[in-house]
RNA sequence: GCCAGUUUAGCUCAGUGGUAGAGCAGCAGUUUUGUAAACUGCGGGUCGUCGGUUCAAAUCCGACAACUGGCUCCA
């Protein structure tokens, strides 16, 4: 391997890491500000009503920072007492008295000297001088705002905070709120700062979007991927056994898995993909070559230690390499004349066996240890080199459904969304950049297809592209691949038409990269994949094709999971179809349910049942002798997609009583007429 | 990892220091059925784990674990 590439990766990789450390969050400038839209001006005024609401009741608060957010607003706070949603009430109560007085939100433009005097005397996020209580973390705000910005105040009845707003008008235009949660955040997000007690809320013009909102939490808890996983038992994290993030699919949820693969596999084919198949675990090098070793480290499983096969051999031949290198030293000539004779002579024999020994060096302490890996790009990279490519090759498509495993910390863990392993329906596609643009449409297609099977409306590609100042530091310094890529890749984005927004400076270290966010049918977002253009570590690893000039040259790579993971898209799906799978999804997919047990009904239920199951079909018998009303009730809760129901009348028409969940009784249909339709209906992937 | 909350039967949950409960699910019977639950009985628990306080702990205290909400949003 070439160490020198090695090398510079690690100091790029190091590079990267420190830029990315001291990152600093970038201030919001006042024009930002006045952007705020309405409802960010009437949350963020709501904050300050709550804050003034905590001051009544607790004097010495010291407030921070309390912004909008995405579905309210928070204030943080410094107090003794430990807020706890018990005290919600109380808050919520001088809040409404705050907004019934219809206070005046008043702007005064001050002196840095006023606010620093204020900060002192505690008035500043207080309702009157604090003596000894000084504003402190208004004072730390203070400093941040640079000299030549107006430093504002703004007022409502007695509390006066320094705050650029903008807010609303008055008190009472805060038509309905309500706090919904306390949690902790540390002053700037810095753990070296104090931590803070972060309330949060959420406001809005009036009762009935303040309803609309919460309806629409309730939905979404009601859809919750764990319940309903739960209750239609798809999966299970057995924390205690198999680990925390781990999670094992039931059949019911294995039923999903498989059908997914099946999706991909047979999408995939048909887009001219290979599929190979790799270990879960790789030698160090492997990760020290692509990167992640040790800069990723932490997010991977600890490695494995294994002993070294012919480890006696290997030290007897480093000995000996040792020796014949210290001889080589003595028997330097201090002639200068003889001195480069010895050296024209020795050199080849000597930098040959140097390489050997630190090969073997190299290999005593990385061979032995092996991590699970992480990512499955270095292992298709190695299939890549395991045979040498010619331009004819190429595109090569290797795909793997491939299992990853990656140390998530104990406190991201989330239910199937975050988890420590992970199915990836991932690919490596690598190409020529003359057939770069094809390829990455391709790949925007396949994604396009997959959304309309899905029913995903609403979705949009995250393009990110990096920008000059970052070249060598945040980013690989390939200053024309970085702009030839991007160029290739946005003129497919624009020209296919697809929905897409580019953010500056949010690339990948390795090349362009696109987010791919999608949103539920109730408007929940999810990220579900991340597709990425790779310059650079093809070239860390050595890949290179033989081109029509006989020359080698190192293939783009593009990077790509339009399903994502099974973990986060099964999640997903769950919560997007509520657990009422289409019928080609769903776990169990027919019920045949008998109304009663007279053994020629259940004859002619099982020889349906065996029908259907006998064309691939995930048909189950419910031919015992409980009520029909309950067998249909027991199928409904499992969300069982079509209910067969078998009596005396069916059996003797040929015929039988359709039922689907969420649909209702759809009546008597001859059985083969049912049968055609519910393979139709699988075939075609059926929403 | 940090802050907070939660953890009682397979599931959903009740039980505020004095004999561990309900519904559903499971098992055994009875019932013989036409589109969202027929009836009876039975089994099922070291109350997350470990330690402490107490005559006595599911209950109070502490540690640990798992789960959940938050830890990106900046006057």
């Amino acid at each position: 391997m070439d160490f020198e590439i090695f090398t510079l990766a690690a100091t790029m990789c190091r590079e990267y890491m420190e830029a990315d450390e001291s990152k600093q969050p970038e201030r919001k400038t006042l024009d930002d500000r006045n952007r705020m839209t309405d409802l960010e001006r009437l949350r963020h005024s709501c904050a300050h009503v709550m804050a003034t609401a905590i001051l009544r009741l607790w004097p010495d608060a010291q407030f921070a920072a309390g912004p909008p957010v995405e579905n309210g607003f928070y204030y943080d706070v410094e107090l003794q007492h430990r807020i706890s949603p018990e005290d919600f009430p109380a808050i919520e109560a001088e809040m409404k008295q705050e907004i019934k007085a219809n206070r005046l939100f008043e702007k005064v433009v001050v002196p840095r000297e006023q606010g620093l005097k204020d900060s002192e005397s505690g008035r500043l996020g207080g309702l009157s001088e604090r003596p000894g209580n000084p504003s402190k973390f208004k004072l730390g705000n203070l400093a941040d705002i640079p000299e030549g910005e107006p430093i504002t105040y703004f007022k409502s009845g007695d509390f006066i905070d320094l705050c650029a707003g903008p807010h609303v008008m008055r008190t009472g235009n805060i038509g309905a709120y309500k706090l919904t949660s306390v949690a902790s955040a540390y002053y700037k997000g810095d753990e070296n700062n104090p931590q803070l007690q972060r309330i949060y809320g959420t406001a809005f013009k009036n009762k009935t979007e303040l309803e609309a909102y919460f309806n629409m939490l309730e939905e979404a808890k009601r859809r919750d991927h764990r319940k309903i996983g739960q209750e239609m038992g798809l999966y299970t994290i057995d924390a205690d056994f198999t680990g925390p993030g781990l999670p094992l699919w039931l059949p019911k949820g294995g039923a999903i898995v498989e059908e997914l693969e099946k999706l991909a596999k047979e999408t995939e084919f048909l887009a001219g993909y290979v599929r190979v198949k790799t270990p879960h675990i790789a030698k160090e090098v492997m990760y020290k070559t692509s990167g992640h070793l040790p800069y990723y480290a932490e997010s991977m499983f600890p490695a494995m230690r294994l002993p070294i096969e012919n480890e006696a051999v290997v030290q007897a031949r480093i000995r000996d390499i040792q020796k014949n290198e210290d001889r080589f030293m003595d028997e330097v000539p201090q002639n200068s004349e003889q001195f480069e004779a010895f050296i024209r002579d020795r050199r080849s024999t000597f930098t040959r066996e140097h390489k050997e020994l630190r090969q073997l060096e190299a290999g005593l302490e990385a061979g032995e240890l092996y991590y699970l890996k992480a990512m499955n790009c270095p292992h298709h990279h190695r299939i890549f080199a395991a045979e040498p490519r010619s331009y004819r090759d190429l595109p090569l498509r290797l795909a793997e459904y491939g299992t990853c495993y990656r140390y998530e910390q104990s406190g991201e863990l989330f239910g199937l969304m975050r988890v420590r392993s992970l199915n990836m329906n991932d690919s490596h596609i690598y190409c020529t950049p003359e057939q770069f643009a094809q390829e990455f449409n391709a790949v925007n297609e396949m994604y396009l297809k997959y959304f309309k099977i899905f029913g995903i409306e609403k979705y949009v590609m995250r393009f990110s592209t990096h920008v000059k100042e970052g070249l060598g530091k945040k980013y690989v310094n390939e200053p024309e691949l970085w702009i030839q890529t991007e160029n290739m890749v946005r003129d497919v984005l624009k020209t296919s038409g697809i929905n897409f927004v580019e953010v500056a400076n949010e690339a990948a270290f390795y090349g362009p990269k696109i987010d791919v966010q999608v949103w539920s049918v109730i408007g929940r977002e999810f990220t579900l994949a991340t597709n990425q253009v790779d310059f650079a570590v093809p070239r860390k690893f050595g890949l290179v094709y033989r081109d029509r000039d006989n020359t080698e040259k190192t293939p783009l790579c593009i990077h790509r999971a339009p399903l994502g993971t099974h973990e986060r898209f099964i999640g997903f799906l769950i919560e997007h179809y509520a657990g009422n799978f289409p019928l080609w999804l769903a776990p169990e997919q027919v019920r045949v349910l008998t109304i009663g047990e007279d053994e020629p009904l259940v004859n002619y239920a099982k020889a349906i049942v065996q029908e259907l199951r006998a064309n691939m079909v995930r048909a189950e018998g419910d031919y015992s002798n409980d009520k029909i009303n309950g067998k249909i009730q027991q199928a409904e809760l499992a969300k069982v997609h079509t209910m067969l129901v078998i009596g005396p009348r069916d059996m003797a028409a040929n015929a039988v009583s359709v039922r689907v969940h969420g649909k209702g009784s759809l009546g008597a249909k001859p059985k083969a007429e049912v049968v055609a339709d519910i393979l139709a209906a699988v075939r075609e992937r059926r929403a």
